[in-house]
DNA sequence: GCTTTGGTTCAAAAAATAATGAAACATTGG
DNA sequence: CCAATGTTTCATTATTTTTTGAACCAAAGC
């Protein structure tokens, strides 16, 4: 590892901590990020140190999230791998895989919550602060599939 | 708890979980959140059966990200809290807290990388990419102010 | 000044999350 | 088929994060 690509690795695991991806997973994107040419499963291994089972968890989180490609060239059965050409596409896969399912899961939890609040004849104030949640979240939830595209739109 | 008010908490908890807020925070917002009055330390606590370090941490984290406010009562001793007006205004001061260093501390960072790339006659494709992210990096730094104004603006 | 009340700190325990590596599983080539 | 290669799975181990609670501090009342 260059001095250049052990800092381009912090940079990505510093930002990848705040979405809560996993140190190793964006160890792996850094690299690949770096690398002029697609990597395989062992470059990648060998460069980073890291165990087996991390690289290929590691790679299937990318690959889920849209993250990396894999070219795969003829003549050999290694998979090689790169970034997506957008970096900005890969973010909104993942933050889409993050917030969606809680907001869909939420939705009819929160209309429940807002029912039993305005029959128990609540605070107006109270009322007032669970619809506009309410209200967020089905706005998100709305304008979720025009923002971030689902991957077969 | 009621049960509605414990199915806040889940929603709450959920949200926090994707920002990396803890579970404890997240609780005692939505407590705050559902009350119909401020409530004070000791409520807080026996309400949710938390222990007095978490309460006091997770108000702390509240009053730090301006998430709560107090209300001293005249003639009593104790704080009683409720949320700040806006949700949307918490959240805005709690994604500043958490990207804006990384941003900060990663512009330098960036930069030396670019150079030493660009020196090393990599790639154009590579160049490429990192002068991207050195671009992005830049643009929500100057951002940033505008869309997240912090909190003495 | 001492005591009570209200709250903070922080070292230790508990819980959650991530990494490891050996065993299992595919796929290809012979 | 069989062996070799390339990769995944998952129980175990290591690391990190969160919670706890007892000791401590500060302000107010007596």
């Amino acid at each position: 590892m260059q001095p250049h690509e052990i800092e381009l690795a912090d940079f990505f695991v510093r930002m990848a901590g705040i979405l809560g991806v996993p140190r190793s997973v964006a160890e792996i994107y850094a690299l690949l990020y770096v690398s002029p040419t697609p990597l395989d499963f062992d470059h990648i291994q060998g460069r980073l140190g890291m165990s087996k089972g991390s690289v290929s968890q590691g790679l299937k989180f990318l690959r889920g999230h849209e993250m990396i490609l894999s070219v795969k060239e003829p003549g050999s059965r290694r998979e090689r791998w790169q970034p997506t050409p957008s970096l900005a596409a890969s973010l909104v896969a993942l933050l889409r895989s993050q917030f969606l399912p809680a907001l869909e899961q939420s939705q009819p939890s929160l209309q429940r919550i807002l029912s039993a609040v305005q029959q128990s004849g609540a605070q107006p104030e109270v009322i007032e602060r669970l619809s506009r949640l309410n209200r967020w979240n089905s706005r998100a939830l709305e304008l979720a599939p025009l923002l971030l595209p689902p991957p077969g739109a």
